[in-house]
RNA sequence: GUCCCCAUCGUCUAGCCUGGCCUAGGACACCACCCUUUCAAGGUGGCGACACGGGUUCGAAUCCCGUUGGGGACGCCA
């Protein structure tokens, strides 16, 4: 049979880091074996999804190139689908109205918990006889089998048991008709023809009473593969207050995509010890019995090192236009600097985001925003003056502003006025860039041009003279 | 509280199923050194873990039981 999987996030917020590799699992178990990878909104909650959630979900993965192959199907328009099939179960007595209030259910609840029992809805509509109480709409509620116990054989977890009177009889339908999440979620497993569930093992625990209603239907439950949580450094289930789950947060914060992918994939999934894979390769690779049980923790610097590592090996065209997004971002005038390939070439080895490589490359645009403090006072001393002078004469000769010829004079003014070359690439480092931290002094140089760079070492000499305090 | 799941370096993990090849391997981070005009990148080396207690066995990270710890679920949310 052809393998089916499916993504089903509900619209009620962003796309967060679990789901995305929940979704890129699915993805890549589709992809592994030539299946489909369906998407599906769960939006039967109407009063918390919403058009902005849908949009930042395909979003996110459209930016992570997680293509669908059908849909996406919105459950908020297959409601019809849902009440026949209500409709079925209570013909069949698999299901029943319930005419419990919810401070009924509230009373009930707390009530077990006083008694240090599990809060289950104790069935007391199940055979409830003679005329419905006036004035209210039931709920329809699914009849739990009462005895035995559901198995689930778990692609990544094993075999797990429930009993069955561990689980209540829950509600599939709200009194305005809507179908509440378990029950859609079965529904459209079968009549999408789902083969294997994949999902966050939160949902480990609906799992049973899911399989309940595909037997209730007559119907083979798919395959279930439940992958463990993400953890926050703290070892609490990632969120907010960790900082960026957003998909589409760390696209802003100057990530790769392919660099997100290989590392959400390599969290809780391995493959010996390679890290590095590219989508081919886990296409080729990728296995659910290779996925770990144990939920693991978030780790940004090893999602830094593998963004610098997809940095350093993205195509320059490419990696040009990423960067002048960041830079007109920030409100750079691209076309008053260097050609951003080169500068890309220059600075890949030295950002681990796209937003570092930007804010590095500033001193090549525009005007120069004064000196770091600390690199002006150790650097542009009255000793340096000479140096500074020295060079820029030298610099005024070149021909054609190439590294080599940069270079070469660079060293060579080093070598005539007698200073060991740091003491004159540092000062001109800081005169031309501001801070004592730049590219290697040639290629700083070539990116800030010819004309900036003499402007600014005058700048930087009249600097001297103006604080030169010789203490 | 009840039920479910989990447990190897700080973190991600290999090894576990099919005990011996494990004085437990790799990666990130960290530290040191090398390279070096700064910052990086790169190279070399280092630090660092089988949660604990029982059992089975000639032999256990690997199998079994318990303890502890962590996570999840217990909605007319999904």
């Amino acid at each position: 049979m052809k393998v089916r999987t499916r993504f089903a996030p509900s619209p009620t917020g962003y796309l967060h880091v679990g789901g995305a590799r929940t979704a890129l699992f699915c993805w890549l178990f589709a992809r592994r074996h030539g299946g489909v990878f369906i998407l599906r909104i769960e939006d039967t909650d109407r009063e918390r999804s919403t058009q902005a959630s849908v949009d930042a979900i395909l979003d996110g993965m459209q930016w992570l190139a997680l293509d669908y192959d059908e849909g996406p199907f919105y459950q908020s328009q297959r409601f019809d689908h849902y009440g026949a099939y209500v409709e079925r179960l209570i013909d069949e007595g698999s299901a029943y109205h319930c005419y419990c209030t919810p401070q009924e259910l509230e009373a009930m609840r707390t009530e077990q918990r006083a008694r240090g029992v599990k809060p289950r809805y104790d069935g007391r509509c199940r055979a409830r006889t003679g005329a419905p109480p006036a004035g209210i709409d039931p709920v329809v509620r699914f009849k739990n089998p009462v005895d035995g116990s559901v198995v689930i054989d778990d692609l990544i977890k094993g075999r797990i048991v429930i009993s069955n009177d561990e689980l209540d009889d829950l509600i599939i339908a709200r009194p305005d008709g809507t179908p509440t999440y378990n029950f859609t979620v079965v529904v459209d497993d079968l009549e999408m023809d789902i083969t294997h569930v994949i999902r966050g093992d939160d949902h480990v625990n609906n799992t049973p009473r899911q399989i309940n209603i595909f037997n209730a239907l007559g119907a083979t439950p798919p395959k279930y593969a439940h992958v463990p949580m993400i953890l926050g450094p703290d070892g609490q289930r990632l969120s907010k207050r960790h900082g960026a789950v957003g998909v589409m947060q760390f696209r802003e914060d100057g990530y790769l995509p392919d660099a997100l992918i290989n590392y959400l994939v390599r969290l809780g999934w391995s493959h010996g010890d390679q890290e590095i894979f590219s989508r081919r390769e886990l296409c080729e690779l990728f296995d659910l019995s290779e996925v770990n049980r144990a939920a693991s923790v978030f780790d940004t610097d090893k999602l830094n090192w593998l963004n610098q590592h997809y940095i350093k090996s993205t195509d320059t065209a490419m990696l040009a236009g990423l960067l002048e997004e960041q830079l007109t971002k920030r409100g750079v005038d691209v076309a008053d600097g260097p050609d951003l390939g080169v500068l890309a070439d220059v600075q890949r080895e030295r950002a681990k985001t796209l937003v570092e490589m930007a804010e590095k490359s500033l001193f090549a645009f525009g005007d120069l925003n004064g000196y770091a403090e600390k690199a002006a006072r150790k650097h542009l001393k009255p000793a340096a003056a000479d140096g500074l002078r020295a060079v820029r004469e030298r610099l005024a000769e070149i021909a054609a502003w190439r590294t080599e010829a940069i270079h070469e004079a660079v060293v060579e003014t080093a070598e005539a006025v007698g200073i060991k070359l740091g003491k004159l690439a540092q000062p001109l480092r800081v005169a031309v860039t501001g801070s004592d931290m730049s590219p290697s002094i040639d290629a700083t140089l070539l990116l800030v041009g010819r004309d900036r760079t003499l402007a600014r070492i005058d700048a930087a000499i009249t600097y001297i003279e103006a604080h030169g305090d010789p203490s």
